[in-house]
DNA sequence: TTGAAAGCGCTAACAA
DNA sequence: TTGTTAGCGCTTTCAA
């Protein structure tokens, strides 16, 4: 293909090692030096650095495993994880698993073949041996999510504590029918990712606790199921959505049916979705901070790769976003 | 690291061509062949896919260069590229230049020396030397947009055209006077991409096809020039964005300003991100397809890569989609 | 200051 | 059917 340090050897009379040594550093006569890297830009000398790889046993490659790109949740995660590992000339390979546990399970084979330094997942697996397997994978993982496990480092805001927050919110409004709407992530029935279950046990406790009836609404066809709550319900319902995308849909759906958003109903969602923010209603959400959980997943990932710490677990706060919509 | 087939050849008492063979095919006894996989799998082999790249001289990567993910179009984009891709087990090498030259080069440089199969480059740069540089990179490149210049393979909507569309929609809305609005892409200050440039492009010419003012909209302070304008003009204004999100605060702040879309003014932006197509007012956009651009992108770099064609340019097609903002 | 040699883990050509 | 050898491009001892 291109250049190599055994022809700018070749060309320059000198051995490879000094050619290495011209490039990066070694004791060295100057003028040999400048001959060497003269020639190696004229030439266009581009280090390979899968060699370099091979031998030096890191690739300087990080894999992410996420589970798409369509909600503007992970791209915003990426955005961060991206820009704070180019500062240590990481980069990045993503990868995504669409919900399918066994996509997931290929895609990490196969950045592990690649020999990425590290991996930042969030998850579709969700059983023990997926967590046991994860363990005992060959390079350092971080985890978008929390509690998981021991053994297991992870970065995300308590799910569970923030949708109870959420709840308190709500009732602080003078709401006293909260629905949960939990649509299933991608276009699979699964129940979803490990943070929205988390998300329904935060939201039964809560509900629980202050002594009301949960009611969910589950399944693909949720926008649906909320309109039919609307229009059977005597009292009116405060829908707390997993997900801003969500909460628009039910939102927009319920006003074309002649409901009015805090007169007739309340709304809010997760996540905290830029754009939603500028738009008038302002959507009421809750701030999970993900540009957050990216810088720091990826710093973290960092630390375990050169071993300045251990496994830990990192909770990114979260807040309660006030809108237009509770 | 892991276990190697020099490993597996030694505990297998075979050589590790054998090795190999057992794994991959090629005449082998049955019975070795069981005895090496079985070996192989219990002692969890994963090839070093580093090592093979460097003796095959390809490495199952795709490089991929754009600006930044906090818009929806890339993610989307990358999206539809990542699906098409992990289909020929094809790995994706994601980074950002953030509009910066000397990173899209860093970045370049880096995905190369990487030995990435291809590229698909969304570029930040734009002279004259950056296309000569591009056409003499030693690995296929795809770059997002048009009319480039010869030797560039291209994918990508007629930027120029869908903005003439775009005029010619408008004024068959009843609008005399059009501006079009053009913000910096990320937060520098340079006048944006090829892209938006060449909307510029087909704005200007179709203003004065028409006999109209033009009216441009440029800077980081676009809102409020926006509502300044709004404030002082007599005759009703459509604004024309070059992207929704911009489309999506100008509107809100006009709104907020006490005037009424339609009534007062009209808006449109470019890109049909999904969420504003189900919030209300639905604003009317330029979709671009861009998952369509993505797929094609990723399907042509494949194409050159194993030399089924040579470079070619794909224009995808545009459309208008009628909201309730014009 | 310079060079020779070995090796990272893999594949491929050629022998046996 | 199996093994030997060489080599991808780089780094890293160790010796000169």
């Amino acid at each position: 293909m291109g250049v190599t340090t055994k022809d700018l050897a070749k060309i320059c009379g000198v051995s490879r090692t000094t050619v290495t040594r011209a490039l990066y550093g070694g004791s060295i006569r100057d003028d040999t030096k400048n001959r060497i890297l003269e020639t190696a830009r004229a030439l266009g000398y581009q280090p390979d650095l899968l060699a370099r790889s091979l031998v030096k046993g890191t690739s300087m490659t990080i894999g992410v495993i996420v589970v798409d790109l369509r909600n503007q949740y992970f791209p915003k995660m990426l955005d961060a994880i991206e820009n704070t590992l180019k500062e240590y000339n990481y980069l990045l390979n993503i990868t995504l698993h669409e919900n399918s546990r066994e996509t997931e399970q290929r895609l990490l084979q196969e950045l592990i073949g690649h020999r990425v330094d590290g991996l930042i997942i969030s998850p579709a697996n969700q059983d023990r041996d997926f967590w046991e397997y994860l363990k005992n994978i060959p390079v350092p993982v971080v985890v978008i999510g929390n509690n998981l496990g021991d053994g297991i480092s992870t970065v995300g805001i308590d799910e569970e504590q923030a949708t109870s927050d959420a709840v308190s919110f709500i009732l602080g409004k003078n709401y006293q029918n909260i629905v949960f709407v939990v649509p299933p992530l991608s276009n699979c029935n699964d129940p979803g990712n490990i943070g929205h279950r988390q998300r329904v046990v935060g939201y039964s406790k809560a509900m629980k606790a202050s002594g009301l009836p949960e009611q969910l609404i589950l399944g693909s066809d949720y926008i649906e199921q909320a309109l039919n709550y609307m229009k059977n319900c005597t009292q009116r319902p405060a829908f707390l959505c997993s997900g801003d995308t969500y909460a628009i849909e039910v939102l927009s759906t319920l006003r074309q049916a002649g409901f009015t958003e805090v007169k007739d109903f309340g709304i809010m969602g997760f996540d905290c979705i830029d754009i939603l923010q500028k738009w008038s209603p302002v959507l009421t959400t809750v701030d999970n901070h993900v540009e957050q959980i990216g810088r720091q997943s990826a710093e973290l990932l960092l630390e375990l790769i050169s071993e300045k710490s251990s496994r830990k677990s990192i909770k990114i706060p979260h807040n309660m976003v006030s809108g237009e919509t509770i």
